[in-house]
DNA sequence: GTACTGACGAACT
DNA sequence: AAGTTCGCCAGTA
């Protein structure tokens, strides 16, 4: 199998769509999430197609997002009422729960797995 | 095919 | 606490 198919991608896709306003995910969950083998992917992913996404809500396992985007993304959270101290998120207490989400039905969603 | 890079993460110093 | 190293995987040169 590929190292990688559009499935996943879609699941990223989603999983980061699913993130409720005022709460935040990291790279690592969102990867585990989606059953990639690497965070990388997941950033992979972000970088590439990222517009119609909150990607502001993605954050790494630091509780702080990427240099380049810092500035933006905490602006943005904080906006959504994110508790941001010093250009800081506390993680432990908005990590989003991926697996508190309930499982969307198979029989249409069958990604061919 | 090898080397370097990068929206990551954990371990080590 | 902060900086460095290694492992991870896809893309690009």
């Amino acid at each position: 199998m590929a190292p990688i198919t559009e499935a996943q991608v879609e699941r990223v896709r989603a999983l980061v769509a699913s993130i409720p306003p005022g709460f935040v995910a990291t790279y690592g969950d969102i990867a585990a999430a989606a059953d990639l083998s690497s965070p990388r992917i997941v950033g992979w992913i972000m970088r590439t197609d990222s517009a119609d996404l909150p990607w502001h809500r993605v954050l790494g396992a630091s509780g702080r997002p990427a240099p380049h985007l810092a500035t933006r993304q905490l602006e943005n959270l904080r906006s959504e009422g994110v508790p941001v101290h010093d250009g800081r998120v506390a993680l432990r207490s908005i990590r989003f729960d991926f697996g508190a989400l309930p499982p969307p039905p198979a029989s249409t969603t069958n990604l061919g797995e």
